[in-house]
DNA sequence: GCGCGTTTGTTATAATATTACACCTCGCGC
DNA sequence: GCGCGAGGTGTAATATTATAACAAACGCGC
C-alpha cells in the first residue's frame, strides 16, 4: 500500500494458498474466454493479489522483475487486458488497480477507500436502478458506473 | 470539449449573460466566506463555464493568457481553490474538471458523461443513505463519495 | 509603515500514460 | 513442413497530468 498509515499494520494481503487459487481460477476464466494468460498478464495479476491493496502502476512496473524495473506498455498493457477480464477493477481516484474480489466477472463495484491505510473494500453498488433512472431521465446510457466512497476505515477511525 | 464528436455540434456552454451572472454568483459566495476570489481564481472559473463540457486542466492553462499559457502551478492551485468552495467538481475518470450546475455548494453530486460528444450532466446521487449502509457495515466513514457513468448521451445513441 | 499570513511567480521535477514501430509467436490453411 | 495473419511483446521516445520548493508580492489589521 502505498498510503500506508504509520500508527499501526494491517494485514490485508492475500496468503499463498489462495493466491495460487486466484491465479489458476484466472487461467481457466482466460481459457474459457478463448484470451491467452500469458506471463506478463500473469505476473501483472500475481503482483496486484500481493498488494495489501489498491496498488499504482509504476509500483507495478518497479517489482516486476527481481532484477530491475519492467517497461511502462508491459504492464499498463496488462492492466488493461485483466481489467477487461473483470480480473481486477481501477480505482480512479486513486490512479491504482485492486484485484476484483468476486468470482463473476466482468462486473459493475462500488469501493470503499480509506484515506488513511489506503485500504480498500469493494461493495455491490446499491440500487444501479435508481441511477438508470437518472440517466433514463436525460436520455444517457449507461455502459459503465464508477463509484467510489472515500474516507476512513474503522482502524483509522480510531487514531483520527 | 477535447473529445469532440464529428457527427453534429452541441451547444451546451453558457450564454454570457449567464456566464457573467455565474461569475457574480461565484463573488459573492467568496465574500460570504471570508475568501479570497482573485483574478487567477477567477480566470479560472470562467474558463471552465465557457467549456461546453468537462475541461482537462492543461487546456485551462493553454486558454489562460491571450499570449500564452499559465504556468501549471496557477491553474491547479485556481481548480483546488474553485472546488474546495463548490464551484466546480473533478471527474476522476477523465481527470477533467467542469462547473457545479447548482446554487448550493460544496455538494456531493454524481455524473452522467457521453464517451461520444464528453458532454456531462450533473445529478443528484439517489439513495445515498444506502451507500452508507454499505460503509457502516464495513466500519467505513464515508467523507466523499464519487459516482460517474460513463455511456452515451441522447444525441450520440443515434449514430452508433 | 510594519508584521504576518495568504497568494502568486518561477523553475524544476515527479508521476501517470501512450504512441510508434520492429520483431516475435502461435495457430491455421495448405 | 511452410507461409500467412492476428495477436502479443520489446524498446525507445514522448505525451499528459500534477506537485515540490522557495522567493517575491500582496492584503489586511494595527
Ligand atoms: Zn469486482
Ligand atoms: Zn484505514
Ligand atoms: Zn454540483
Ligand atoms: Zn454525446
Amino acid at each position: 500500500m502505498s498510503n500506508a498509515c504509520a500508527h499501526h499494520d494491517h494485514h490485508h494481503a492475500l496468503a499463498a494458498d489462495t493466491k495460487s487459487q486466484r491465479l489458476a481460477e484466472a487461467e481457466t476464466l482466460c481459457a474459457q474466454a478463448g484470451e491467452r494468460m500469458t506471463s506478463s498478464r500473469l505476473r501483472t495479476y500475481e503482483l496486484i493479489l500481493e498488494a495489501s491493496g489498491p496498488i499504482k502502476a509504476y509500483d507495478v512496473i518497479d517489482r516486476f522483475h527481481p532484477q530491475g524495473a519492467a517497461k511502462p506498455p508491459t504492464v499498463y498493457r496488462a492492466l488493461s487486458f485483466l481489467e477487461q477480464m473483470g480480473l481486477i477493477h481501477r480505482i480512479e481516484s486513486l490512479n491504482a488497480f485492486v484485484a476484483c474480489d468476486t468470482r463473476d466477472h466482468p462486473h459493475a463495484a462500488g469501493f470503499l477507500l480509506c484515506d488513511c491505510c489506503g485500504q480498500s473494500v469493494e461493495f455491490a453498488i446499491p440500487n444501479v436502478a435508481d441511477i438508470e433512472v437518472s440517466a433514463t431521465n436525460s436520455h444517457f446510457q449507461i455502459k459503465h458506473i464508477t463509484l467510489e466512497a472515500r474516507g476512513l476505515c474503522g482502524a483509522c477511525r480510531g487514531h483520527a
